[in-house]
DNA sequence: GATGAATGAGTCTTCATTCAT
DNA sequence: GATGAATGAAGACTCATTCAT
């Protein structure tokens, strides 16, 4: 019984093997989403991409919308750990130099996987689950708004809710397009530029 | 009375019942479109709702596709009516008070069926579509960029394809999402007031 | 109303319309049948193509089926013709000499329309319709029988049922083998003469 | 009993459901093609008379031709093993009785399930699938062409390729239209001894 | 008689989901 | 826990046929 003896013992304290599961299939289902498109990623699909069977992934998600709501939520946390991190700096940048510094990060955030992005964003709209929606979107607007906040002395807008609703919506449409119209010019910083300007001439004082 | 004669004389002997199918059908696929989202207006389901059989609808529509893209169609038609005619009056219009019309031209725009036109937009995003979108969003772009070229002296931007972009990009988007947070407040005058600001600010010299 | 009188007057006394209708009609589906095969050949599609609206086709044909038999007994009255022509001169013709002509005629007989007759056999099978396959197969049959009944003196074959059934089936089956396989080489000499040795072999004393 | 013991050792743990399914489909599907011609072969109606539901069915068949194209391969390849085994016997016997055996081992062959031989061929024929048609014929017309070859000294016909395709043809086709025409006498000696004379006299030196 | 709009049963096929092993 | 065979509702689409005009 060396073999056992040998086969057990070193076992790291494994993740539960579980968490790789799980990895294997949102992993799985991100790629055919950005590859193939959302219609492709059916959960058979998705199940054999993974490399585990029907039943492994209905062992683990309750549905093929809640594949989806959990690579929203990774993807949504993502960006928001971007956004957060600059946040914190923003406090005590200039403003002109925060809504550069803002825009780009936006857009490394969405060079990621700017398909997947799209994808989710859409199927989400479709779906209709404006819930779902708001997870993405308010994490975002209330930084921003925070930061309007902190800063309204050196800002112009006076109704905060209404500059953050369109500071967001501008900056992620803007990308958003992009992203659609032309993903190679998306690191572009004439358009970058152009937007930075956009925003500056509404926001500062 | 002359013109009454002329106008309405004899009604046409009906406009052979065709007319009056394709209308219901389209009307359904709209209802659905609207009240429920894209994933319900299923062939059957349009067929039903329109009161006619599944065999009628494909007499008219060679696809479940095109039946959305006739749809598309059309509601980009009706759009691009309100478009054109607005950019008739602008040439001799001063660009502050063109502005402001076109924002509110493009929300009059919208109130007419504010869901249907998200979920057309979604449609042809998810279908990937892009000449199909290209066709609803170019002209109003072409419009725009025309536009800013006629009044160049007056504006500010000197890109003038990144600014149609922009422009047309934030309006669109800025609707969009306040159809989609709050439909009710479209007609705000409030925040209908802050995106005029930030065109304004964006584009005058 | 010069024109009216100058139009009926000289109408030649028509075959009734009618007549043309089913022309029409038969000629589209045998044309459907010929180039697109079986499965393209719906009554839609069969009255587009002869012109004439699906209520008027019904009005001369009760069911799909319907034409396709027309289609098939028309045919068989064709071949039939020319058999029938054949078998007047074989009487006094030496049976040797008569073989060959025979060959000779049912390979001009498929020439005509290969691909027709071959479908509609084929149709004719899958249909099951062992009676309308009988009426297009019989007449060939019994005129060979006939032949050797009265040639028996000069003939081998005993058995003169089994005889004609293997001599109209083994010319039918090379035939259409060859339709299938080679057309381009049904009219050649070489493959003839090797048909015809096989009758001539089993036939003559 | 060491033999019983070795015949059914253990009975392998079940052939994997799969196994059985596929075979009650295929069943299925023969069964319908044969009761009652190809046009009832829907995958519906297959999977409900296999007993199995309309998605299991297309677990393991991509399309209603799929199971066809399985149907007519499995039973190509039956019928070429009864060929195979025949041809080799064929080389140390003479010719003569080659033929006799062959004819009897084709219609032997035919009479494990005609009316599915026939309306499988039907349904390759129809289909236009010249390969699919081929796979199924090629194999028997080399057999016989390399028979020829083997035994040219003992035989006549000195054009080998229209010797295999008339002497192919000409079995196959008067089997075809015996089964078709009068199914209960396909074993009947009287009618086999004429076919074998047909062939005996064009082929025998 | 002709027309063609309308019908709807029926076809193929997909896919989310369940459950016995 | 894992597996994957099985399920069947539902979707897109076809086509023979009817019938009001």
């Amino acid at each position: 019984m060396t073999q056992a003896a040998v086969e057990s013992p070193r076992r790291k304290p494994i993740q539960s093997r579980s968490r790789e599961t799980v990895r294997a299939i949102l992993q799985a289902a991100a790629r055919i989403l950005t590859d193939e498109g959302l219609e492709h990623a059916s959960t058979n699909r998705v199940a054999k991409v993974a490399g585990v069977s029907i039943g492994t992934l209905y062992q683990y998600f309750d549905s093929r919308d809640a594949i989806v709501a959990a690579l929203a939520r990774e993807h949504a946390d993502e960006m928001l750990g971007l956004l957060a991190t600059f946040a914190g700096q923003a406090a005590t940048m200039p403003p002109r130099r925060t809504i550069r510094e803002f825009v780009a990060a936006m857009i490394e955030a969405h060079r990621v996987a700017p398909q997947l992005h799209v994808a989710l964003v859409q199927q989400l709209l479709s779906q209709g689950s404006a819930e779902a929606l708001a997870e993405i979107r308010d994490p975002g607007r209330i930084i921003v708004r925070a930061w309007l906040e902190q800063h309204r002395a050196e800002l112009r807008p006076k109704d905060l809710d209404a500059a953050a609703f369109l500071l967001t919506t501008t900056v992620e449409a803007a990308i958003h397009a992009k992203i659609l119209e032309d993903p190679e010019g998306l690191a572009d910083l004439s358009w970058q530029a152009e937007l930075v300007d956009l925003l500056e001439r509404y926001a500062l004082a």
